[in-house]
DNA sequence: TTCCAGGCGTATC
DNA sequence: GATACGCATGGA
């Protein structure tokens, strides 16, 4: 990763990534493409516009971005620091996840708010991508930004109606409630390991081992933990009947975000 | 119209 | 522990 600062702009060189493939591939879903190749969205109530200036070479314009932002927040958010380039050399000794390295070659994994996660993959459950965004927005929109938990104190399943999130809106509340008696702390789990981590989140009704995995991969960057929706089990049907391979151990969920995004949208190979 | 979506709670065996 | 079913909503 090499970059330097231009005007009150970042410029940042980074081959393994591609703004679609991370922004807009099911583990976020408040990023809005605003323009060709452009993107805006937040991390926590931190707003960022994105765009890539150089599809070829991989370089990115980060707009009113301070060197520092870049360093504190950014960079740790897209995960800047860790070589995807060695992932996908590591994973691709494996046939089947070689195809998904080289089709969705750009994707990383994106280390967000563990609240935010939790609660969007609470309204991701049997439902779909465009519609879980639509909840999202309309819960953004109502904030004025991505509510915390705190904010949300006092809300009921009734006062949620508008989000028309249907009977999710029951286990968003449960959610918020155990989080305001302590009786789950997301903090304190995400010093735990992955299991023990797993076991907590499953006290919130509404949780099970595919929303508790996703908010462990994508807001506690746990990347061991490894969701297994629709689409995966797909691919553990079609190409993994007796397990993973070695290659992944211990980076299940970074691997499971090539094979989601390759059965999901590739098509073709399936 | 029916089917399905980044599942889970509940009932039943 | 496994399996069957209902669940809110809206796009295809």
């Amino acid at each position: 990763m090499d970059l330097y600062a231009k005007g009150n702009d970042i410029i940042l060189h980074q081959p393994d990534f591609d703004l679609d493939q991370t922004l807009d591939c099911g583990q976020a879903f408040r990023w809005v493409k605003t323009g060709g190749d452009e993107y805006t969205g937040a991390f926590l109530n931190i707003p960022l516009r994105i765009s890539c200036v150089d599809k070829t070479d991989g370089v990115f314009r980060l707009y009113d971005v301070t060197e520092q932002e870049f360093e504190t927040v950014w960079a740790d958010y897209f995960d800047l620091n860790t070589d995807y380039a060695e992932l996908k050399r590591r994973f691709s000794q494996d046939e089947t996840l070689s195809k998904a390295c080289e089709y969705a070659w750009g994707i990383r994994i994106l280390k967000q708010d563990a609240w935010e996660a939790l609660s969007s993959f609470i309204i991701s459950q049997n439902n779909n991508i465009p519609r879980i965004k639509g909840i999202i927005g309309r819960l953004c929109d109502r904030f004025g930004g991505y509510p915390t938990a705190e904010q949300m104190y006092g809300q009921t399943a009734e006062a949620l109606e508008y989000l028309r999130s249907g009977f999710r809106a029951k286990y968003i509340v449960d959610a918020i409630e155990k989080i305001q008696s302590g009786e789950i702390d997301l903090e304190r789990i995400k010093t735990l390991p992955t299991d023990a981590a797993r076991d907590e989140l499953m006290k919130i009704k509404g949780v099970g081992p595919k929303v508790a995995d996703c908010t462990l991969l994508f807001g506690m960057y746990k990347v061991d933990a490894f969701p297994k929706d629709v689409w995966v089990k797909r691919v553990l049907e079609r190409w993994y009947p007796n397990g993973l391979p070695e290659e992944v151990k211990g980076s299940e969920g970074i691997a499971q975000q090539y094979l989601f995004h390759y059965i999901r949208t590739g098509k073709g190979e399936f």
